[in-house]
DNA sequence: ACACGATATGTCACCGCTAACATGCGCGCC
DNA sequence: GGCGCGCATGTTAGCGGTGACATATCGTGT
């Protein structure tokens, strides 16, 4: 008894017992006050409130996770931040749960290793969150089982899957492959090359998309296919443009599958003096904020990445607390920006 | 008891009691198995960890955090993640908790709401975070007030401060904004305007710098100095330099108190004709990565970001742990980048 | 005047884990 | 051969909340 009191003190944080006391009820009240305003009267609700806010308490979500078995939380696992791709998603994430009341656990898997989307989620799984979104529907095995065994629901996003079983909210990157390629040869291009850096399943999606479209005009050549596992970067796509250039002087058109690559490709060409798109078309993919404002304004497809946080977290929330929805997967599609470089 | 175990049985979750029956020891040797693998024979640790793996076992962190007053989790405020600048701080500090197998909370903060810090600390105090790293040095004093409370070590990322109490890790804004100053005018400029957006407390005190060299010099005027409170971002940049420009049609150098803002401000002056830098020169703030691969590419102050988020970490880590510090307050500096635009 | 339901508050046990303090056991040593 | 000691493991009592159920209080209809 002595130790633990000492113990408690020695945290120094302020309990609801604290309150409880301080106002003359018992915690269970001081709870309720909380949870559940319209079971404690008036009066009291006040003053519990006043108490609270006078000691300083902070309600430890570690014990109520424990004792409700409800954390008030959610997890995004994200492949990176560096990209803004996703910052854009998170920001829509974020302010559906903030109207909801629930906090936002980020975990960041990287590209790197193929297993650390399963040991960034068994570390986070500890925080007993309520829900879990993850990004792209290429889960590993292991992932799926550990996601399963604690029954927890889940919603993928920034992808699309034929798969009954999944929650989705995304977008076709294979119909949009498709679509610039469509969109190329429409435009009279004969020698369409892709680039593409990280090779995600999404991106990599993107590129078979294209190539299959090309393949059916007969028009692929793997010459023109250049794929790299490095992250994608705008110096990244400055060199391997000029690679492109220079293994296939007579390309006409290239798919760039990011446009932070495709930003520098269209600025390499330029300091190598190849106009785009007169002598070469260039077409970006998410269109980024600063996509629009360069000396040539990329072409590129616009993801609706924003309304794909807000809605797979709102699919999630109703998923955790059982509300009917209308649909399990949601695919929100894309648009293809015409601007100058193609 | 019936009732609690249909409760438990619902959240599905494996416990360390469960593994701890299958193995035939009690929960403690599970525990330890964890924390303390040497107090535990080998053989009992293996199979521990093996069926552990087998039953799909996660501990709970809420559980291990309220009993032993560690959670094993520190809280990073940051203003905002749209803006690139913090998103490399994050990546310092996630690489130095990964190694010390901490996790990472991250809080948005956002700049437009005063009490929006003192809100979401509330929000994720909850988690009975171990220490806070903090963004700038002006914390409110309710802010104060709850972190002292609690009890948290603190370090202060990305300002420079000359109070004795704070730990920070960062650089001097208002310095920063002096050598901008100083470098334009040592250029031969003399109608200096200063640009700023967001005005956040690190903003300010750049802008604030600059404006104390030009009053020394008898060239401040506050027709050039603009400063808005909107949310910075490259068409504002342009937005702004027009306003500029339209104002003082004499101006003949700016300092951009953001990269974006500097990046919208460059490209604006292309469309309109304005040459950059003989007619205007213009100098940026962060070296964003895309400002070097603009047309014209960025002369910008390039600010220490990731070793910030590292060494912050390092030293707020080293509080926790109680392991002697060389310094309490890092000065990690900042340098003048040199490009085309000034 | 009294049973009855609605409302306000309390009691108790337990969520999953760990600190502190046992306990049991084998070993070396005088 | 008894003693003390170190090591491996167990027991107990919480950490700070919440669910289920109990109890107290009050107004209402008959």
């Amino acid at each position: 008894m002595q130790t633990r009191k000492s113990r408690a003190s020695f945290t120094g944080r302020v309990t609801m017992a604290d309150v409880a006391k301080e106002v003359g009820v018992s915690a269970i009240t001081v709870s309720r006050a909380f949870r559940a305003p319209g079971k404690v009267s008036p009066e009291l609700h006040s003053r519990i409130v006043e108490v609270s806010r006078r000691l300083g308490y902070v309600p430890s979500r570690a014990a109520s996770a424990l004792a409700s078995a409800r954390s008030m939380t959610i997890l995004a696992l994200i492949p990176s931040l560096t990209n803004n791709v996703f910052v854009d998603v998170l920001v829509g994430i974020k302010e559906v749960l903030d109207a909801a009341d629930y906090q936002m656990l980020i975990a960041i898997t990287g590209y790197d290793q193929p297993d650390a989307e399963e040991r960034m989620l068994r570390a986070h799984l500890g925080y007993v969150p309520d829900g879990i979104l993850l990004t792209g529907v290429d889960q590993s095995e292991a992932v799926r089982t550990m996601i399963d065994g604690q029954g927890l629901p889940t919603v993928h996003m920034m992808d699309h899957s034929d798969r009954e079983d999944l929650w989705w909210v995304g977008y076709s990157n294979a119909e949009a492959g498709r679509a610039v390629a469509r969109y190329l040869l429409g435009r009279g291009r004969r020698r369409i090359g892709i680039i593409a850096s990280q090779l995600d399943p999404r991106s990599l999606r993107r590129c078979e998309g294209c190539r299959e479209v090309l393949a059916e005009a007969g028009l692929y050549d793997p010459g023109l296919d250049l794929r790299v596992p490095d992250h994608s970067s705008i110096p990244l796509g400055a060199e391997l443009v000029e690679r492109l250039l220079n293994q296939a002087p007579d390309c006409d058109a290239v798919f760039v599958c990011n446009d932070d690559l495709a930003q520098g490709a269209v600025f390499q060409c330029s300091q190598r003096g190849v106009a785009v798109p007169d002598r070469l078309a260039v077409v970006g993919f998410h269109d980024l904020n600063a996509s629009a404002w360069a000396s040539t304004p990329l072409t590129t497809v616009r993801t609706p990445r924003y309304q794909i946080g807000r809605e797979a977290t709102r699919l999630l929330l109703a998923r955790i607390e059982g509300t009917p929805t209308s649909a399990r997967r949601i695919d929100l599609g894309f648009s293809l920006v015409r601007r100058a470089s193609g």
